[in-house]
This record gives structure tokens, sequence and C-alpha cells, in this order.
DNA sequence: CATAGTGATTCGGAAATCGAAGCAGGAGGT
DNA sequence: ACCTCCTGCTTCGATTTCCGAATCACTATG
């Protein structure tokens, strides 16, 4: 299989630069991948818990980024399941002011597009 | 075309929810997004100088995100190019925790995988 | 042996992405 | 008018990624 995990100092997927900044937008930029993160910052979990979490991902897809996440030591697996590195802890943290965000976005998206759906 | 932009309170990819979270990690987990963002931030661009920047990425993939970002109330277009809307810039800067992350990570990573690739 | 749980893989089909070529329109020059 | 160069943007066949049901290997329990 040809995924790798996105590494900082190592040029990835879209940027030859391999700044760390780039590594990290090429890991998260993969689908589900967010969400396995922030799904496993609510509470450890285990391989199909952590996949009836995601809405049922494809377990494939799961594997493989299980796979990438331990890789990029934000992930371990122990007898409770998969849970959070503190790295990986940290990531979550540096994200939590999406939250708050995307709740000034529903406010600013919500009244504008009243009319439908295109 | 069959993209659909996500929306806050629209259930969206992987989310039956709506929560406006899952939108946004949905939005922003499409590949390309999270760059385009983050390059436009640094400097309004027009169609093929983002492309440029963003390592030559294909045109067809970039109309398609452009015109995401445009629904989400995150980008414009006028005689300058593309720029980010108030609501975008907040979204970038809500993601700057993020290039300090991958600072850490960076150095938590490097001499750890000395070794070599996986 | 049978059953049930775990993490993880296989593989055919569907969807997303790629990338080179081309389209339509505007500006400037001759 | 015509040609050239720029723009944002589309088309379409090839490639890559993703999906998802079935399945494997292993462990534990009975």
């Amino acid at each position: 299989m040809g995924a790798s995990t996105p590494r900082p100092g190592v040029p990835v997927r879209g940027s030859e630069s391999g700044r760390p900044v780039m590594a990290a937008l090429d890991l998260l930029g993969r689908r589900w991948t967010m969400r396995i993160l922030w799904e496993l910052s609510q509470a450890p979990a285990g391989f199909r818990e952590l996949q009836r979490r995601c809405e049922r991902m494809s377990s494939s897809v799961l594997s493989t980024r299980v796979e990438e996440l331990t890789g990029a030591r934000l992930l371990t697996l122990d007898g409770d399941g998969y849970r959070l590195t503190q790295l990986g802890r940290d990531l979550v943290e540096s994200l939590s002011p999406l939250a708050a965000w995307s709740q000034r976005w529903a406010e600013e998206m919500g009244p504008a597009t009243a009319g439908g759906p295109e």
C-alpha cells in the first residue's frame, strides 16, 4: 500500500518544502483524520468502537489512518484501546479554537442560507 | 458537478449530526482546502497564481475548492483575485496554534525517526 | 469444539483527485 | 479587424483514494 505518514522535515504530498506546518496540513487533510483525533480526545476507544463513533467509517481506511497517526506518534494502542499521546492531545488542543470559530460560522451562515440548499 | 459545500447545521459527509464543528472538519478535511486558506492568508492571489503557490495543484480541484470556500463565505473574488473574507481570516487565525504545534512535533519526530521510514 | 470478542486485511466497485488540453472573455499592440 | 497574452474556468481520460461487506488471525470463555 502506498500510504506514507507525513513527517515534519520530509517533503509530503503537496509540499516540497517539508515545512512542519505543511506536513501537518497534509496529515490532517486526509479523510477522517481530524475526526479520529477529535473522537479519541473525548475518550479512548478500541478499533471497532472508534469505527462506530466515526459514523461507521470503513475499516480499511480506519486501519490506514490509525497506522499513519501511530507512526506520527499521535496515537498509541494499549489494553484500553487507542488513546492520544501527549503530542496528540496537544494537537487537538491547538485545534480547539476551531470549535469556537465554527460556532460563529454557524451564526453567520445560518440566516444567510435559510433560502435552501442550492 | 456533485460537490456540495458543507454548511453548519446541515448533515455533511461523515456526520449526521450537523454540528458546526463537524461541518468545519468536513470542509477542512478535503485535499488542498487548508493549504488554499493558508496561502491566501499570506497574500491574495489570482486563480493561476494560487495554483502555482499550491505546488501546481490541479485546476479542476482548485476550481471546486474555490467554489466550496466561496459558498462557505470564506473567500471572495475581486479585481485583485481571491482573498479571504473576515470569516476566512478568523478561521486561519484559529488554525494558527497549529503552526506552533507543528514545530514541537518536528522536534519530537526528527530525532526519533532518524532510523528510517517505516 | 463452538461462540464471541478483538484488531486488522482483502478486494471489487464507487468516488475523489490529477493533469494536460482547451474554452470564453478582456486588454494591448499593429 | 487581427494577433498575442493574460485571465478565470471547464472537460475528460487516467490515476489514486475511499468505501464496505466479508473475512482472517488471535484470544478468551464455556
